[in-house]
DNA sequence: ATACGGCTTAGACTATACTCTAAGTCAACA
DNA sequence: TGTTGACTTAGAGTATAGTCTAAGCCGTAT
């Protein structure tokens, strides 16, 4: 008496072929069947898709993901490994959210480059500008880097 | 007198064969070859090298970023084009931002759930608690949410 | 009774982005 | 004059995450 795997598809945005992909991969240990032999999800199980979304779409891979989903069918025992795994993940995402943000700040500089070249008609305007994407990379034998719209 | 694919591979982190790659993806029409016919890189070329990557560790694929060079390449006639695909990819890595954000804070909040269960020793002081993973699914007919842990 | 629709599975296919291999070229050193 | 080592290419292989197809099962409506 709980729903189909197109209910929950409907519901839940996550196509019927994806879910059934979770499930093969063992994402979804916890959805029930009917006598048929035909998946039946409950409304708990709404959550779990809720936090394999979380993970997903931060970027956790679906292995990973798996790993939890053992552990936390293993009750209390793996509470210790299951608090590890979100304190792991929330350092990559907390990375993640930095990384992103610098790259924004890039973005804002080419889209003010950009505008400015746009009003002067020409982008030889930034002939003079110093570089802003090469950060990260060991340039200490590069005498003097340019922009390259300036070639 | 520039750099070989290796010594651009060592100083900018992107290995030789991605390298290549992302040359037979057209995304580096702009590096010169010697009378040998091998990759002679100049010090601007890393600066595109800092750009291609921005987009690429932001989410743009590969075939969005080979237009963008297509267009840089064709000089100031190009601007307004230029403009637009980092005015649009600023949307989309805001959003991306906010998205992980969310996720975060529930990421937290599963911190939360385990630390408190791990000091009580059972994840079943939780039952009572509120779902928060099942954002933006549709579960208007969903009448009673719990905690998968709880089952 | 039988046809329809939705479910099941295994497994093939796609997309994206590398990553590597094989065969060949070339400059330099012994 | 080899032989080495770094370069070249086309194209094969890998990893990840779906996405789809084909064949078959089952309950219900006609």
């Amino acid at each position: 008496m709980g729903y189909t795997v197109s209910e929950v598809a409907e519901m839940s945005g996550i196509s019927a072929h994806t879910l059934r992909y979770y499930d093969k991969q063992g994402l979804l240990p916890f959805v029930d069947r009917n006598k048929v032999g035909n998946r039946d999800f409950k409304d708990s199980d709404f959550e779990w898709l809720g936090v394999i979304t979380c993970l997903k779409k931060s970027g956790m891979p679906v292995k990973k993901i798996r790993q939890y989903i053992e552990w936390s069918m293993e009750g209390d025992a793996t509470l210790n490994e299951r608090l590890e795994v979100f304190e792991n993940h929330k350092k990559v995402v907390i990375e993640k959210i930095a990384e992103m943000q610098n790259y924004l700040d890039k973005i804002d500089y080419k889209i003010w480059f950009y505008q400015t070249a746009i009003e002067s008609g020409t982008a030889a305007i930034h002939a003079q500008n110093n570089c802003v994407f090469t950060e990260g990379m060991d340039l200490s034998t590069v005498p003097n880097l340019h922009f390259p719209e300036q070639q």
